[in-house]
DNA sequence: AATAAAATATGAACAGTGTTCATATTAATA
DNA sequence: TATTAATATGAACACTGTTCATATTTTATT
């Protein structure tokens, strides 16, 4: 069981061969496939090595621990995930009205977490190890959303000031992904009308500070 | 590290005697003190028996694994809940305005929250061990407060199905239960905003659904 | 009160984990 | 080709959750 560590680098040596490479990425498709398989604490390090065809001493020259491998896998989700934000977020983005701006950003978030088969597996894990103040361990990525959405909710409504949209934003981040999470688990149905039902509370709550804005 | 039971039961033994029933207190104690002070996964079964002054073995003759132990400490915390939430819907709740009604449930919760000390430190931990199928680990005491709070709505307001009413109870309780465990890690200033902006986005929700019949 | 039987407590032993590091192997350089 | 640096290896280590034969304590019986 590993320790605490102050601050752990993501890698312990940037592979430097081509060979190297390969390795590396190897070892994250065996750790994705397992995690995806059996669950983040159920997967061995020597299981992981197995799979990837690799002694576990390879392993721990790529990666400090166990975690950096799954850290590594999350960093690739959050980043396409950041991508798809920023791809709505355009400035024409501004002109839509503000039922359709929810109905494309709901749907969107809603198709990328069911398209991708591995992140509800990665994301599910990495929560676990976020246990110490939620602040401190919110990803670099989700913070640069929360940032980008309130300066587009600030562009939308300059009567908002930095704070006041900062909160919306994280409100809405928060709310929406956690609600989200919540429809991945439930029978087609009931995902169905949570996620319409999600739009309905985005739409009542954004209404009020950008319904004169946006349509 | 312990495989995947099929469902084991909570206490592996009822304690008879009246000097076990201390013994399973002093094992609960020690280890919701070590929870707090060194968290779930950190927190070794060795180190619960040592601060209980218990062996190792009698812990395992009142509880299957360790996972129990935090169960058992998290059972505490529910009940608790759910009578804070059963007080909170009487029928006297329902001549309440829709923003008495909203500040009231909001501000009980939040102090709830910050009151009891170990609830932090038992509820992250067991979010953890929740993984697999939100639907099916959500604790019995969670349904019943959406099943109750999804009946209360529909008494207000009759126009609502069953459906509709549960899938808004359902929302209700998730995001106001993820944005207090939001505000729980910021700094005072974030967090009353964030508990008021928390108000803001209920109300007006809710205001679409009751809004004629709650003042 | 003494004894037998049942209930309860104990902690060394077990199987398994994440991680390390002296050693062997491979690649780069001279 | 010989030498040196980089990389790969897996047995060994420290530690974990859990078990179970054994010792102790309580209860029941004589």
């Amino acid at each position: 069981m590993s320790v605490k560590k102050s601050r752990s680098p993501s890698m312990r040596r940037q592979p430097q061969q081509t060979r190297s490479q390969e390795r590396v990425n190897h070892i994250l498709t065996a750790a994705e496939e397992l995690f995806m398989e059996v669950g983040y604490e159920q997967t061995t390090t020597r299981a992981i090595a197995a799979r990837a065809k690799v002694a576990v001493g390879t392993l721990y020259q790529f990666f400090p621990d166990k975690e950096a491998i799954l850290k590594a896998l999350a960093t690739r989700y959050f980043q396409a995930e950041y991508q798809l934000f920023a791809a709505l977020h355009t400035p024409e983005a501004e002109s839509l009205s503000l039922g359709d701006y929810v109905d494309r950003v709901i749907d969107a978030f809603d198709h990328f977490m069911n398209s991708q088969p591995g992140y509800r597996a990665v994301y599910e894990q990495l929560l676990n190890l976020m246990t110490y103040s939620a602040v401190e361990a919110m990803d670099d990525y989700e913070y640069r959303i929360v940032d980008e959405l309130a300066a587009f909710f600030a562009r939308l409504n300059p009567d908002l000031n930095a704070e006041k949209s900062q909160t919306i934003a994280l409100i809405v981040v928060k709310v929406v992904g956690d609600l989200l999470w919540l429809s991945a688990s439930q029978t087609p149905a009931q995902q169905r009308s949570l996620i319409a039902e999600t739009k309905v509370l985005m739409l009542s709550y954004l209404d009020r500070y950008l319904g004169d804005r946006m349509g």
